[in-house]
DNA sequence: TTTAAAATTGTAATTATTACAAATCTGATG
DNA sequence: CATCAGATTTGTAATAATTACAATTTTAAA
C-alpha cells in the first residue's frame, strides 16, 4: 500500500535541520530512521555499499558528523569501540550487554535535572546508560 | 602531618578487590584516587612517566584494564575520542563540556530502575551524561 | 553553457588500542 | 643462597577507528 507521499521521514528531517537532502544523505538519514539498531560507520557503510556502490565511507563519517551537529541524529558513546548513532526522538535510555556486546533502546527517559544541581551549565544532551547482561547472557552465566 | 600508616587509599582498593599491588599497579590506582579528574591513558601515563621511567604505556593499558574487570575503576565512555577512567565511589554523574571537553563529576545519583522497566536484564552499572557547555565556554558563546 | 560553490570520493595520515613475545620480577623451595 | 615457575612488565608491531586532504564530481545559479 502506496503512502501519500514519496518524500520520505528522512527527507523531512534533513530539511527540517536545514540539510541539504543528497542522496547519500538520505540514504543514511532514512536508513537510521527505518533501523533502530544504533548502527556504526562501518555497519551503515556496508549496508548502503550494496545498492550505492559509490558511496565513501568518508562520506559515511561526513555525513553522520553533520547530522549530529545539526541536531538530526543522536551519538551514542556507551560501546567504547566505536561510536553508533540513533535517530529517534523520543526521551529514552540505552542499554549493552557486557556479554554480547548489543545495544538496545529502553522506553525510560532520562532523569530531568535541575538547573540548581547544574551550577550554571548549559545542558543540551542527557544520555543514560545501563550496562549489565541480557536476559540470554544472563541465562548463559547462571548455567555454564 | 603523616598519616597512622603509609598503606595508601590505592593500596587498600586493590587488595580489596583482590588484585596484587605491584609498583606500578600501585602507583596508577594512586593516582586516580588522588586526581579526580577522569584521566585518559595518555594523561596517566604522561603523569606517571616522569617518576617512574619505566614505565610502558601498554602496563598503563593492562592495569586500567585490569582495575575495571575487578571493578576497582569505573571506565567512562562520554568522550567519544578515548576513554576515562575514574575512581569515585559514591554514586554520581559526568558533565562533559562540548566547548572545551572538560569532564566533571555532579553529584546526581543516577536513577535506580525499577525491574519491570528491565525485561530480565541484570544490570552492573548505570551512567548518567550530561553534556552541554560549562559556564566559561557558554558566555563565551553568548558574547562572541 | 559557464562557472563557482558544495558535496563526494579515495588515499594517506593519525590516533587509540590490542597482540604478543621477550625480559624482568617475585616468592616459594631445596 | 641458588634455582625455578609463574606473574608482571615492557617494547614493538599490528589493528581498528577516525580524520586530513586534495582531486573529482555534482549542483544550481547566472
Amino acid at each position: 500500500m502506496p503512502t501519500s507521499s514519496n518524500i520520505s521521514a528522512g527527507y523531512r528531517r534533513l530539511t527540517e535541520h536545514g540539510i541539504k537532502p543528497s542522496l547519500q544523505r538520505l540514504a543514511i538519514m532514512d536508513y537510521l530512521m527505518e533501523h533502530r539498531t544504533h548502527p556504526t560507520v562501518d555497519a551503515i557503510y556496508s549496508e548502503l555499499s550494496p545498492s550505492m556502490p559509490t558511496l565513501s565511507r568518508t562520506t559515511v563519517y561526513n555525513t553522520l558528523k553533520l547530522l549530529v551537529d545539526k541536531g538530526a541524529v543522536l551519538q551514542i558513546t556507551i560501546d567504547e569501540k566505536n561510536c553508533r548513532y540513533d535517530a529517534a526522538t523520543e526521551p529514552h535510555s540505552h542499554f549493552r550487554c557486557i556479554g554480547c556486546g548489543s545495544v538496545e533502546d529502553l522506553s525510560i527517559a532520562p532523569p530531568m535535572i535541575s538547573p540548581a544541581l547544574l551550577g550554571g551549565r548549559e545542558i543540551t544532551d542527557t544520555e543514560l546508560y545501563l550496562l549489565g547482561y541480557c536476559p540470554s547472557c544472563a541465562a548463559t552465566r547462571r548455567k555454564g
